[in-house]
DNA sequence: CGAGGTCTTGAAGACGATCAACAAACGTGG
DNA sequence: CCACGTTTGTTGATCGTCTTCAAGACCTCG
């Protein structure tokens, strides 16, 4: 079984095996890293770029009265700072939620990539600008849905993307934020997602405990979240 | 004076007689379009990219119950969906604001760019990060920060960004958005974004009446929107 | 078993939405 | 140039969502 990360460079297209191989040598010495720790930090100059192999991270910007909003969420296979490949310094934090088991692939590494396999550098950018894709869903999510309907996207996209990496598969998905994340994430307090949470289990839309999610209506969630994958840029494939 | 598009795709350094004239030559072939009017629309598989040459443009979805989130504001200069040359449909519709000049580039011709001179294949991935550095702003901005400190924040970032590309000067910018269509970028009703105007007007921050905005005092609105232009990723100059 | 984190619940209040009406500005045609 | 209709801006009142504060229950782990 292909782990997560070369399956989603494979999204556009099969690799060769040389190319796989290249890829999956980057991703031979890795670090574990504590829950709740940074993994690089605003500001940082990073000359690597981090694959998360393992577990669930985030990017987030600090702000001055505390407040912590979260940019992204990330699960095995990503990588969670492509960008700072041609951005000078880093514009957000990059942290772990859970415990984490991350490559740290030097960027020189990366434009050798670049230079020598055409095929990676696109799913490279491919994979850099759903990403965008994905903070423009958010940004239209947190800006114009309601509570109960933005957390129900956001249970969708964390379902979809993980299930297409082979992260997860019937009605069960791995989701190990506390509601006090969770609320990072939506915008909304920590109170009010327990709430709105609350509403999604009574209707026997999901259950959510112990970090597990389980969907148990998917056409309703979806639909109350007027979840359409097609910003993610996968194949038209339905989970159910 | 150079144009806002080569200003700005000379912010990583300086591009040869060559490569301007290259560049140039892609702006020659233009359209206007009209206020209100859509120049892509969600799904479209356009075969160009959009250069913006003078006016105002900006991203949206459309939501089922009639919403209708902006997702950026785009200026003279903006390339607005350079990310379709990878990515096959678009996720979100491009409309105009204020009647537009804008050039087609065929993604053919920006494949040749990219063959050919690889100072312009930087700046345009410089200038698509840049794009995803300016979305995270905007999912913290408006997932974490309330009106007031919200609509300062934005309007600093659109003042920093026609300054930068030469289109202000001093306290004034042009800003010809209706409050109906800033609220649509702020996540807030019309009747609230009048209120918070009301409110920073009051306070001798700015002035914005038909169109054009008139920073007053910049430090102040800067801080109440806890503006930090490092995620525009240009130099450290400082507007006053 | 105790301690710290996480979840849950209640009550009060704030921020912003919605509804409704009017005023001002703008553009168009007479 | 004025008259008119349309769009945009302004204001007030009411209502609902979500926040904050506070406390207690539950869970997990040493």
């Amino acid at each position: 079984m292909p782990s997560p990360f070369i399956r989603k460079m494979e999204r556009l297209g099969p690799l060769s095996e040389e190319e796989r191989r290249v890829l999956l040598s980057a991703t031979q010495a890795t670090r574990m890293i504590e829950p709740d720790q940074d993994i690089a930090r605003e500001g940082d100059r990073p000359g690597q770029s981090c694959l998360l192999l393992d577990g669930f991270a985030c990017r987030y910007k600090l702000l001055p009265d505390g407040k912590r909003p979260m940019l992204s969420i990330h699960i095995a296979g990503d990588f969670c700072d492509l960008h700072s490949l041609y951005l000078e310094r880093l514009d957000h934090s990059i942290g772990t939620l859970t415990r984490c088991r991350v490559a740290f692939v030097p960027h020189g590494t990366i434009r050798d990539w670049m230079a020598s396999y055409p095929r990676i550098t696109r799913a490279l950018w491919h994979d850099t600008l759903v990403d965008g894709a994905i903070h423009r869903e958010w940004v239209a999510n947190v800006g114009a849905r309601p509570a109960l309907e933005r957390f129900a996207h956001l249970l969708c996209e964390v379902a979809a993307r993980m299930r297409w990496c082979g992260l997860a598969q019937g009605k069960e998905c791995e989701l190990p934020l506390t509601q006090s994340e969770l609320g990072d994430a939506l915008g909304i307090s920590l109170v009010h997602v327990n709430r709105v949470l609350q509403e999604l289990r009574r209707d026997g839309l999901v259950e959510l405990r112990r970090g597990m999610l389980v969907i148990n209506d998917w056409d309703r969630l979806a639909e109350i979240g007027q979840f359409d994958p097609a910003y993610l840029y996968v194949g038209a494939e339905r989970p159910s």
